[in-house]
DNA sequence: CTCATATTTCTCTCTTTCCTGAAATGCCTA
DNA sequence: TAGGCATTTCAGGAAAGAGAGAAATATGAG
Protein backbone atom coordinates (compact mmCIF):
# COMPACT_ATOMS: atom_id res chain seq x y z
CA UNK A 1 0.00 0.00 0.00
CA UNK A 2 1.25 2.98 -0.75
CA UNK A 3 1.66 6.46 1.52
CA UNK A 4 -0.25 8.63 -0.82
CA UNK A 5 -3.34 6.19 -0.26
CA UNK A 6 -3.63 7.41 3.59
CA UNK A 7 -6.26 10.28 3.61
CA UNK A 8 -4.12 11.81 6.30
CA UNK A 9 -0.64 11.44 4.65
CA UNK A 10 -2.86 13.19 1.28
CA UNK A 11 -3.99 15.52 3.33
CA UNK A 12 -0.34 16.31 4.44
CA UNK A 13 0.91 16.19 0.91
CA UNK A 14 -1.42 18.47 -0.67
CA UNK A 15 -1.30 21.19 2.16
CA UNK A 16 2.46 20.80 1.61
CA UNK A 17 2.66 22.01 -1.68
CA UNK A 18 0.04 24.90 -0.74
CA UNK A 19 2.18 25.85 1.89
CA UNK A 20 5.32 25.67 -0.82
CA UNK A 21 3.12 27.67 -3.57
CA UNK A 22 2.89 30.39 -0.61
CA UNK A 23 6.74 30.88 -0.29
CA UNK A 24 7.94 30.78 -3.66
CA UNK A 25 8.32 26.91 -4.54
CA UNK A 26 6.17 25.34 -6.82
CA UNK A 27 3.38 23.08 -5.81
CA UNK A 28 4.78 20.25 -7.37
CA UNK A 29 8.32 20.29 -6.23
CA UNK A 30 6.75 20.55 -2.36
CA UNK A 31 4.17 17.67 -2.67
CA UNK A 32 7.65 15.67 -4.42
CA UNK A 33 9.34 16.27 -0.79
CA UNK A 34 6.63 15.88 0.98
CA UNK A 35 5.83 12.34 -0.51
CA UNK A 36 9.51 11.21 0.28
CA UNK A 37 9.35 12.75 3.93
CA UNK A 38 6.38 10.34 4.55
CA UNK A 39 7.94 7.11 2.40
CA UNK A 40 9.64 4.59 4.15
CA UNK A 41 11.92 3.11 1.35
CA UNK A 42 13.51 4.93 -1.29
CA UNK A 43 11.20 5.90 -4.54
CA UNK A 44 11.56 5.83 -8.12
CA UNK A 45 10.63 9.07 -10.11
CA UNK A 46 8.16 6.24 -11.39
CA UNK A 47 6.51 5.81 -7.89
CA UNK A 48 6.13 9.65 -7.51
CA UNK A 49 4.71 9.93 -11.04
CA UNK A 50 1.99 7.48 -10.35
CA UNK A 51 1.53 8.69 -6.62
CA UNK A 52 0.51 11.89 -7.31
CA UNK A 53 -0.27 11.91 -10.89
CA UNK A 54 2.27 14.26 -12.35
CA UNK A 55 4.39 14.10 -15.68
CA UNK A 56 7.34 12.22 -15.79
CA UNK A 57 8.91 14.80 -16.50
CA UNK A 58 7.87 17.29 -13.92
CA UNK A 59 8.80 15.06 -11.56
CA UNK A 60 12.28 14.86 -12.86
CA UNK A 61 12.58 18.76 -12.92
CA UNK A 62 11.50 18.60 -9.17
CA UNK A 63 13.88 15.96 -7.91
CA UNK A 64 16.37 18.00 -9.71
CA UNK A 65 14.78 21.10 -7.80
CA UNK A 66 14.98 19.46 -4.42
CA UNK A 67 18.74 18.06 -4.99
CA UNK A 68 19.67 21.62 -5.72
CA UNK A 69 18.07 22.46 -2.08
CA UNK A 70 20.25 19.75 -0.82
CA UNK A 71 17.17 17.98 1.40
CA UNK A 72 16.46 15.24 -1.31
CA UNK A 73 19.43 12.90 -2.47
CA UNK A 74 19.33 9.85 -5.07
CA UNK A 75 20.27 6.26 -3.28
CA UNK A 76 21.13 3.31 -5.27
CA UNK A 77 18.97 0.27 -4.84
CA UNK A 78 20.91 -3.28 -5.56
CA UNK A 79 19.58 -4.79 -8.58
CA UNK A 80 17.49 -2.20 -9.87
CA UNK A 81 18.92 0.26 -12.70
CA UNK A 82 16.50 3.16 -11.79
CA UNK A 83 17.34 5.95 -9.67
CA UNK A 84 15.95 5.81 -6.34
CA UNK A 85 15.44 9.35 -3.78
CA UNK A 86 15.06 9.68 -0.29
CA UNK A 87 14.27 13.14 1.70
CA UNK A 88 16.48 14.26 4.49
CA UNK A 89 14.47 13.24 7.27
CA UNK A 90 16.12 15.56 10.38
CA UNK A 91 13.97 18.27 10.16
CA UNK A 92 16.77 21.14 11.67
CA UNK A 93 18.76 19.85 8.86
CA UNK A 94 16.12 20.55 6.26
CA UNK A 95 15.56 23.93 7.84
CA UNK A 96 19.08 24.86 7.48
CA UNK A 97 19.72 23.24 4.50
CA UNK A 98 17.06 25.30 2.65
CA UNK A 99 17.79 28.37 4.42
CA UNK A 100 21.37 28.17 2.98
CA UNK A 101 20.17 27.77 -0.14
CA UNK A 102 17.92 30.85 -0.25
CA UNK A 103 20.06 32.70 1.37
CA UNK A 104 22.51 32.36 -1.73
CA UNK A 105 20.32 31.93 -4.41
CA UNK A 106 18.34 35.90 -3.83
CA UNK A 107 19.26 37.16 -0.62
CA UNK A 108 23.12 37.30 -0.91
CA UNK A 109 22.98 38.75 -4.48
CA UNK A 110 20.26 41.56 -3.30
CA UNK A 111 22.85 42.57 -0.37
CA UNK A 112 25.78 42.92 -3.33
CA UNK A 113 22.88 45.03 -5.40
CA UNK A 114 22.28 47.50 -2.37
CA UNK A 115 25.97 47.59 -1.30
CA UNK A 116 26.46 48.74 -4.36
CA UNK A 117 23.44 51.14 -4.59
CA UNK A 118 24.63 52.46 -1.41
CA UNK A 119 27.90 53.40 -2.75
CA UNK A 120 27.07 55.10 -5.61
CA UNK A 121 24.68 57.15 -3.76
CA UNK A 122 27.35 58.17 -1.51
CA UNK A 123 29.01 59.41 -4.38
CA UNK A 124 26.48 61.07 -6.22
CA UNK A 125 25.95 64.77 -5.13
CA UNK A 126 22.17 64.64 -7.05
CA UNK A 127 21.37 61.78 -4.98
CA UNK A 128 18.17 63.01 -2.88
CA UNK A 129 20.02 62.53 0.80
CA UNK A 130 16.96 60.74 2.31
CA UNK A 131 17.22 58.28 -0.35
CA UNK A 132 20.74 58.02 0.33
CA UNK A 133 20.22 57.24 4.02
CA UNK A 134 17.69 54.85 3.29
CA UNK A 135 19.44 52.50 1.10
CA UNK A 136 22.80 52.55 2.98
CA UNK A 137 20.41 51.41 6.31
CA UNK A 138 19.04 48.91 4.12
CA UNK A 139 22.26 47.53 3.39
CA UNK A 140 23.41 47.68 6.53
CA UNK A 141 20.71 46.00 7.96
CA UNK A 142 20.58 43.08 5.57
CA UNK A 143 24.78 42.58 6.08
CA UNK A 144 24.17 42.60 10.07
CA UNK A 145 21.72 39.77 9.61
CA UNK A 146 23.54 38.15 7.04
CA UNK A 147 26.30 38.18 9.81
CA UNK A 148 24.67 36.89 12.09
CA UNK A 149 23.20 33.92 10.13
CA UNK A 150 26.65 32.93 9.20
CA UNK A 151 27.73 32.67 12.99
CA UNK A 152 24.77 30.97 13.89
CA UNK A 153 24.44 28.25 11.05
CA UNK A 154 28.05 27.27 12.00
CA UNK A 155 27.14 26.26 15.49
CA UNK A 156 26.24 22.40 16.29
CA UNK A 157 22.79 21.24 16.08
CA UNK A 158 22.63 20.43 19.72
CA UNK A 159 23.69 23.56 20.69
CA UNK A 160 21.13 25.73 18.40
CA UNK A 161 18.63 23.16 20.25
CA UNK A 162 19.54 24.31 23.19
CA UNK A 163 19.15 27.65 22.31
CA UNK A 164 15.54 27.55 20.85
CA UNK A 165 14.87 25.31 24.25
CA UNK A 166 16.12 28.46 26.20
CA UNK A 167 13.90 30.63 24.11
CA UNK A 168 13.28 34.50 25.76
CA UNK A 169 15.95 33.47 28.66
CA UNK A 170 19.03 34.05 26.76
CA UNK A 171 18.00 37.38 27.20
CA UNK A 172 19.45 36.63 31.09
CA UNK A 173 22.69 36.69 29.93
CA UNK A 174 22.85 40.43 28.27
CA UNK A 175 24.85 42.84 30.12
CA UNK A 176 21.98 44.60 32.36
CA UNK A 177 19.39 42.11 31.63
CA UNK A 178 20.93 39.91 34.24
CA UNK A 179 17.81 39.92 36.61
CA UNK A 180 14.62 38.56 35.08
CA UNK B 1 11.75 65.66 -8.32
CA UNK B 2 11.00 62.18 -7.84
CA UNK B 3 12.37 59.72 -5.83
CA UNK B 4 11.79 57.14 -8.85
CA UNK B 5 13.35 59.63 -10.95
CA UNK B 6 17.04 58.97 -9.64
CA UNK B 7 18.15 55.67 -11.44
CA UNK B 8 19.42 54.11 -8.17
CA UNK B 9 16.29 54.58 -6.83
CA UNK B 10 14.69 52.66 -9.35
CA UNK B 11 17.05 50.04 -9.21
CA UNK B 12 16.30 49.44 -5.35
CA UNK B 13 12.13 49.90 -6.15
CA UNK B 14 12.34 47.13 -9.24
CA UNK B 15 15.21 45.08 -7.25
CA UNK B 16 12.55 44.83 -3.87
CA UNK B 17 9.44 43.92 -6.54
CA UNK B 18 11.58 41.38 -7.45
CA UNK B 19 12.45 40.06 -4.78
CA UNK B 20 8.57 40.68 -2.94
CA UNK B 21 7.79 37.63 -6.60
CA UNK B 22 10.55 35.16 -5.47
CA UNK B 23 9.08 35.16 -1.44
CA UNK B 24 5.45 35.24 -2.33
CA UNK B 25 4.20 38.77 -2.67
CA UNK B 26 3.00 40.08 -5.82
CA UNK B 27 5.12 42.77 -7.67
CA UNK B 28 3.15 45.75 -7.50
CA UNK B 29 2.60 45.52 -3.73
CA UNK B 30 6.89 44.87 -2.98
CA UNK B 31 7.46 48.17 -5.60
CA UNK B 32 4.79 50.09 -3.69
CA UNK B 33 6.38 49.49 -0.51
CA UNK B 34 10.20 50.45 -1.54
CA UNK B 35 8.84 53.60 -2.94
CA UNK B 36 7.37 54.34 0.37
CA UNK B 37 9.98 53.46 2.04
CA UNK B 38 12.82 55.82 0.01
CA UNK B 39 10.32 59.12 0.41
CA UNK B 40 10.61 61.71 2.53
CA UNK B 41 7.05 62.60 2.59
CA UNK B 42 4.11 60.50 2.64
CA UNK B 43 2.35 60.19 -0.59
CA UNK B 44 -0.95 60.22 -2.22
CA UNK B 45 -2.05 56.91 -4.47
CA UNK B 46 -2.16 59.19 -7.41
CA UNK B 47 1.15 60.07 -6.64
CA UNK B 48 2.12 56.19 -6.50
CA UNK B 49 0.31 55.46 -9.39
CA UNK B 50 2.07 58.05 -11.46
CA UNK B 51 5.58 57.26 -10.34
CA UNK B 52 5.38 53.10 -11.05
CA UNK B 53 2.94 53.08 -13.44
CA UNK B 54 0.20 50.83 -12.24
CA UNK B 55 -3.20 51.74 -12.31
CA UNK B 56 -5.11 53.36 -9.57
CA UNK B 57 -6.63 50.27 -8.17
CA UNK B 58 -4.04 47.95 -8.38
CA UNK B 59 -2.49 50.92 -6.22
CA UNK B 60 -5.47 50.88 -3.82
CA UNK B 61 -5.00 47.06 -3.37
CA UNK B 62 -1.74 47.19 -2.53
CA UNK B 63 -1.64 49.89 -0.20
CA UNK B 64 -4.58 47.80 1.81
CA UNK B 65 -2.48 44.46 1.39
CA UNK B 66 1.03 46.75 2.98
CA UNK B 67 -1.25 48.16 5.32
CA UNK B 68 -2.59 44.29 6.56
CA UNK B 69 0.82 43.84 7.07
CA UNK B 70 1.34 46.85 9.57
CA UNK B 71 4.19 48.33 7.80
CA UNK B 72 2.35 50.93 5.27
CA UNK B 73 0.28 53.31 7.21
CA UNK B 74 -2.71 56.05 6.22
CA UNK B 75 -1.70 59.48 7.74
CA UNK B 76 -3.81 62.53 7.56
CA UNK B 77 -2.05 65.59 5.54
CA UNK B 78 -3.15 69.04 6.81
CA UNK B 79 -5.53 70.72 3.89
CA UNK B 80 -5.68 67.66 1.54
CA UNK B 81 -8.66 65.29 1.30
CA UNK B 82 -6.91 62.71 -0.31
CA UNK B 83 -5.22 59.52 2.06
CA UNK B 84 -1.45 59.59 2.52
CA UNK B 85 0.72 56.84 2.84
CA UNK B 86 3.78 56.28 4.70
CA UNK B 87 6.06 53.14 5.25
CA UNK B 88 7.54 52.39 8.74
CA UNK B 89 11.20 52.95 8.70
CA UNK B 90 12.28 51.29 11.16
CA UNK B 91 13.74 47.60 9.85
CA UNK B 92 13.57 45.86 12.75
CA UNK B 93 10.05 46.85 13.51
CA UNK B 94 9.44 46.31 9.31
CA UNK B 95 10.87 42.17 9.55
CA UNK B 96 9.57 41.51 13.19
CA UNK B 97 5.71 42.75 11.36
CA UNK B 98 6.04 40.79 8.10
CA UNK B 99 7.02 37.69 10.52
CA UNK B 100 4.10 38.27 12.35
CA UNK B 101 1.81 38.51 9.63
CA UNK B 102 3.53 35.23 7.75
CA UNK B 103 3.10 33.31 10.77
CA UNK B 104 -0.56 34.39 11.26
CA UNK B 105 -1.86 33.92 7.79
CA UNK B 106 0.23 30.65 7.10
CA UNK B 107 2.29 28.69 9.52
CA UNK B 108 -0.40 29.13 12.19
CA UNK B 109 -3.01 27.14 10.26
CA UNK B 110 0.02 24.54 8.78
CA UNK B 111 0.53 23.95 12.35
CA UNK B 112 -3.30 23.60 13.51
CA UNK B 113 -3.57 20.76 10.75
CA UNK B 114 -0.62 19.25 11.10
CA UNK B 115 -1.52 18.70 14.53
CA UNK B 116 -5.08 17.28 13.74
CA UNK B 117 -3.66 14.87 11.49
CA UNK B 118 -1.29 13.32 13.97
CA UNK B 119 -3.46 13.07 16.29
CA UNK B 120 -5.96 11.36 13.93
CA UNK B 121 -3.32 8.82 12.47
CA UNK B 122 -2.01 8.61 16.37
CA UNK B 123 -6.12 6.86 17.06
CA UNK B 124 -5.90 5.30 13.67
CA UNK B 125 -4.46 1.23 13.51
CA UNK B 126 -3.97 1.66 9.72
CA UNK B 127 -1.46 4.50 9.89
CA UNK B 128 1.72 3.38 8.37
CA UNK B 129 3.83 3.58 11.73
CA UNK B 130 6.50 5.56 9.68
CA UNK B 131 4.22 8.19 8.19
CA UNK B 132 2.37 8.27 12.43
CA UNK B 133 5.68 9.29 13.32
CA UNK B 134 7.09 11.88 10.75
CA UNK B 135 3.51 13.32 11.01
CA UNK B 136 4.37 13.67 14.62
CA UNK B 137 7.70 14.73 14.63
CA UNK B 138 7.13 17.75 12.21
CA UNK B 139 4.21 19.01 14.17
CA UNK B 140 6.76 19.06 17.56
CA UNK B 141 9.28 21.00 15.03
CA UNK B 142 7.02 23.24 13.75
CA UNK B 143 5.84 24.36 17.77
CA UNK B 144 8.84 24.06 19.02
CA UNK B 145 10.01 26.67 16.42
CA UNK B 146 6.39 28.57 17.21
CA UNK B 147 6.70 28.49 20.57
CA UNK B 148 10.10 29.80 20.37
CA UNK B 149 9.11 33.20 18.57
CA UNK B 150 6.86 34.43 20.54
CA UNK B 151 9.31 34.36 23.17
CA UNK B 152 11.85 36.14 21.03
CA UNK B 153 9.27 38.66 19.75
CA UNK B 154 8.19 40.28 22.65
CA UNK B 155 11.56 41.07 23.82
CA UNK B 156 12.30 44.37 24.11
CA UNK B 157 14.11 46.07 20.25
CA UNK B 158 17.65 46.74 21.93
CA UNK B 159 17.75 43.01 23.57
CA UNK B 160 17.26 41.63 19.86
CA UNK B 161 19.59 43.82 18.46
CA UNK B 162 22.02 43.05 21.36
CA UNK B 163 21.58 39.39 21.10
CA UNK B 164 22.08 39.60 17.08
CA UNK B 165 25.36 41.44 17.81
CA UNK B 166 26.46 38.98 20.35
CA UNK B 167 25.97 36.12 16.94
CA UNK B 168 27.48 32.52 17.72
CA UNK B 169 29.27 33.73 21.05
CA UNK B 170 25.65 33.24 22.49
CA UNK B 171 26.24 29.70 23.01
CA UNK B 172 28.73 30.31 25.45
CA UNK B 173 26.01 30.73 27.91
CA UNK B 174 24.88 26.98 27.84
CA UNK B 175 25.94 24.97 30.13
CA UNK B 176 28.74 22.90 29.02
CA UNK B 177 29.96 25.52 26.87
CA UNK B 178 31.52 27.81 29.37
CA UNK B 179 34.72 27.45 27.34
CA UNK B 180 35.06 28.79 23.59
C1' DC C 1 29.03 -1.92 -30.02
C1' DT C 2 24.16 -2.26 -29.89
C1' DC C 3 19.93 -2.35 -27.93
C1' DA C 4 16.84 -1.49 -24.26
C1' DT C 5 15.66 1.34 -20.64
C1' DA C 6 16.14 5.41 -17.78
C1' DT C 7 16.45 10.36 -17.64
C1' DT C 8 16.47 15.01 -19.22
C1' DT C 9 15.41 18.78 -22.31
C1' DC C 10 12.35 21.37 -24.95
C1' DT C 11 8.24 23.35 -26.71
C1' DC C 12 3.51 23.99 -26.50
C1' DT C 13 -0.79 24.24 -23.88
C1' DC C 14 -3.31 25.08 -19.90
C1' DT C 15 -3.87 27.13 -15.54
C1' DT C 16 -3.29 30.58 -12.37
C1' DT C 17 -2.22 35.01 -11.01
C1' DC C 18 -1.88 39.76 -11.94
C1' DC C 19 -3.43 44.02 -13.56
C1' DT C 20 -6.46 47.15 -15.78
C1' DG C 21 -10.61 50.06 -16.70
C1' DA C 22 -15.27 50.69 -15.63
C1' DA C 23 -18.76 50.91 -12.39
C1' DA C 24 -20.16 51.33 -7.63
C1' DT C 25 -19.59 53.05 -3.23
C1' DG C 26 -18.07 56.15 0.28
C1' DC C 27 -17.10 60.58 2.14
C1' DC C 28 -16.59 65.41 2.71
C1' DT C 29 -18.02 70.16 1.87
C1' DA C 30 -20.94 73.68 0.96
C1' DT D 1 -28.60 66.77 1.27
C1' DA D 2 -26.76 67.33 -3.15
C1' DG D 3 -22.62 67.39 -5.76
C1' DG D 4 -17.98 66.43 -6.47
C1' DC D 5 -13.94 64.09 -5.42
C1' DA D 6 -11.67 59.99 -3.56
C1' DT D 7 -11.55 55.13 -2.98
C1' DT D 8 -12.84 50.36 -3.58
C1' DT D 9 -14.92 46.48 -5.92
C1' DC D 10 -15.41 43.63 -9.77
C1' DA D 11 -15.16 41.35 -14.12
C1' DG D 12 -12.52 40.69 -18.20
C1' DG D 13 -8.08 40.54 -20.55
C1' DA D 14 -2.97 40.03 -20.37
C1' DA D 15 1.10 38.07 -18.63
C1' DA D 16 3.54 34.67 -16.16
C1' DG D 17 4.20 30.12 -14.49
C1' DA D 18 3.37 25.27 -14.25
C1' DG D 19 2.79 20.93 -16.29
C1' DA D 20 2.37 17.52 -20.17
C1' DG D 21 4.14 14.95 -23.93
C1' DA D 22 7.39 14.20 -27.48
C1' DA D 23 11.99 14.09 -28.82
C1' DA D 24 16.76 13.81 -27.57
C1' DT D 25 20.29 12.18 -24.67
C1' DA D 26 22.47 9.31 -21.42
C1' DT D 27 23.42 4.89 -19.14
C1' DG D 28 24.28 0.21 -18.63
C1' DA D 29 23.88 -4.80 -19.79
C1' DG D 30 24.92 -8.26 -22.82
Amino acid sequence: MRVVDHPDAKAFILHWGEMGTQWGVNRSVSQIHALLYLSEKPQTADAIVEALGLARSNVSTGLKELQGYGIVRRVHVEGDRRDHFVAETDLWEMLMRIAAERKRREIDPTIALIQELAARLADDPDAPPLVRERVARMHEFMATLATWYDQVRVLPKSTLVALMKLGGRVARFLPGKSKA
